[in-house]
DNA sequence: CTGTTAGCGCGTTCAA
DNA sequence: TTGAACGCGCTAACAG
């Protein structure tokens, strides 16, 4: 297997030149002679010559790669992003090193030491619960947090998520819903908290009360979307829409409705969030917000890649936009409206589910 | 950020001893004298020294990580797969560098060159279509080949994809459908190819034909099996199951269906492939043909460790079995069976839909 | 334009 | 049980 390396000092004495030389040939041709170059490149393919990054990066003092702490690998939402971050990465030529922070040798095993091991060039956190207790100031690489963030002190990508849940609940009403509930995602995540506040704040901007009842807990997962139909069938007082925290939720929801006989969205409007692949394909296609994970993963990458090449110290962070994905989850309230016929008797021209986009958008404040 | 790194040398100054004493007392504790260990211990907690692997690793003359070559990072199928590879490769010592050949520097760049570049100590390769030029008698690492498969020699981890479409089928059949469709993979992917193959095989053993435009072309992905379903209502004459070769195709065909109106499994009964997250929570929920992801990554990642570190150059391949999971998609045939009542009046006990896997399982040949 | 020299930080002989 | 010395393969001064 293992066949004797070639290294650059066989390179060296076949081409009749010094190791210097050959260096210098492969990393900035054009500061050698012509002549030179060409014999070094004979050697090189003569041989079949390939650098050995290991000692490169010994000298060069870096690793040539980045790490990625994901808190959970097997997420799908996570693999879009990744494809982001290797396709900049690649280009910029980094190497992509994956962790499941769950799964590590000591899972949660000291993250500072993670940090700090010196694996990796740049690190990229997705995961901000992690973060939280690590001591910034003696960082030995930059770090980017993407996603879920916290107090901490960290260049970021992430998007909106107030603005985005409160997107969900502008559409909703603008469809006009007035009673609304929210499945939420598990306690003690960012991403719960602010889904919720987003939710909380536009529906006081619309004069909307959220009784608790109506904030059913979940954990972003299928069975919790599940496990809120069930709550929901229990309610005495059933609100006419839903704003799930995942889309995954809004799948277990609607699946779990169907199997009780209701249907979406004649008898219940849902709003999903992240517009995972499979919400075009749901019957009914679930309207969502949009989560843009392969360009989250991008810039990430370029922000890194920017820290590590220019030392530029504190790259600006990003908002990355989110936008709302109409499909057929949410129907008109009252729900005579949300028949084609209906909403042509009454409004005297097509309404309805299949307005689009841009419509919807721009009934917002 | 980068504060000057302590090395070996500033904690053998620090324990007075020497770099020797230090990188022993760190690789091979037992090898120094207990006393010396201690001040070496000392002194590392109270610098906060790290190995500097990039070092160590030159020395060792290996790379420390192992490298996954997947088609699509983006694709979720691959996530829970990197999740097995990661969790036993971190335990291993191993970190996970990961590369999307399609969005690789140059896409489908010299594989050769991927292989041999040093990168990592082994290679799994997900990508059976890059793998087919490479020259085998030349690798400097180990190969591991998961998944796809073609006429290459390399060690494989995968699943029997005839066998498992075999039990799709005898499974259609025990439930007493004798008209089959198949809906296929891309072309000229292997796993298409196979699934086809084994369907067919099966079909023939129980002396089922199938009528060519019962095969009904599709590519994996969610779209094809709408497509698929505009094709089956196309049908003059009709098949009574249809098994598709990826779930991600029978969600979108089970979406199609049911917007114009067929219900499945009462119309069409519906197996899939892979078991995907959501396969259990959809509506009806999706009889399907596992695939034990995570296992796949663990057994392939045990296998390039053990070639990597016994020097064993070529351990035997492995198949990983796959099963049958039974829910809601699929209906005895004729119709009036697949209701509990009409099945326990005719077979005297509970038969229908809710057989366990052994069951089943058991009527293979 | 090119060669010489000196490490990058570690593991590992070989003596003591 | 420990230390001195060497070198893994490469790049970056500094001469020439």
């Amino acid at each position: 297997m293992l066949r004797k390396s070639v290294t650059i000092q066989d390179i060296a004495i076949l081409a009749g030149v010094s190791t210097a030389t050959v260096s210098r040939a492969l990393s900035d041709p054009h500061r050698v002679a012509v002549r030179t170059r060409a014999a070094v490149m004979e050697a090189v393919t003569q041989t079949g010559y390939q650098i050995n990054s290991t000692a490169r990066n010994l000298r060069l003092k870096r690793t040539g790669s980045i790490l990625a702490l994901v808190p959970d690998l097997a997420n799908p939402f996570f693999s879009e992003i990744l494809a982001g971050l290797a396709s900049v990465l690649s280009a910029a030529g980094f190497g992509l090193l994956v962790a499941d922070t769950r799964t590590e040798p000591d899972p949660l095993m000291n993250l500072d030491d993670v940090l700090n091991k010196g694996l990796a060039d740049g690190i990229v956190v997705f995961d901000g619960a992690l973060i939280g207790d690590v001591r910034m100031d003696q960082l030995r690489v930059p770090v980017v947090a993407a996603c879920e963030w916290g107090e901490f002190e960290l260049p970021w990508v992430r998007i909106d998520n107030e603005a985005a849940a409160a997107m969900a609940v502008d559409h909703l009403v603008a469809m006009g819903h007035r009673t609304i509930g929210h499945v939420t995602g598990p306690d003690g995540n960012v991403l719960t908290s602010s889904r919720l506040e987003g939710t909380r704040m536009a529906l006081e901007r619309h004069g909307i009360e959220l009784p608790p009842e109506w904030i059913i807990p979940g954990d972003f997962g299928l069975a919790s979307g599940a496990l809120a139909a069930r709550r929901w069938l229990a309610l005495e007082r059933r609100p006419s829409a839903l704003f799930c925290a995942s889309d995954q939720m809004a799948c277990g929801l609607i699946g779990e409705l169907r199997n009780n006989g209701v249907t979406v969205p004649a008898e219940l409007s849902v709003v999903g969030f992240d517009d995972i692949d499979l919400a075009a394909h749901l019957t009914p296609a679930l309207t969502t917000i949009r989560q843009p994970r392969f360009l989250i993963g991008e810039r990430s990458a370029k922000m890194l890649t920017a820290v590590i090449e220019n030392a530029d110290p504190w790259p600006a962070s990003e908002l990355i936009p989110v936008e709302l994905v109409q499909r057929q989850s949410v129907a008109q309230y009252p729900a005579s409206l949300s028949l084609p016929i209906a909403a042509i008797e009454r409004d005297g021209g097509p309404g309805g589910t299949r307005t689009p986009n841009q419509a919807v958008m721009s009934r917002r404040l």
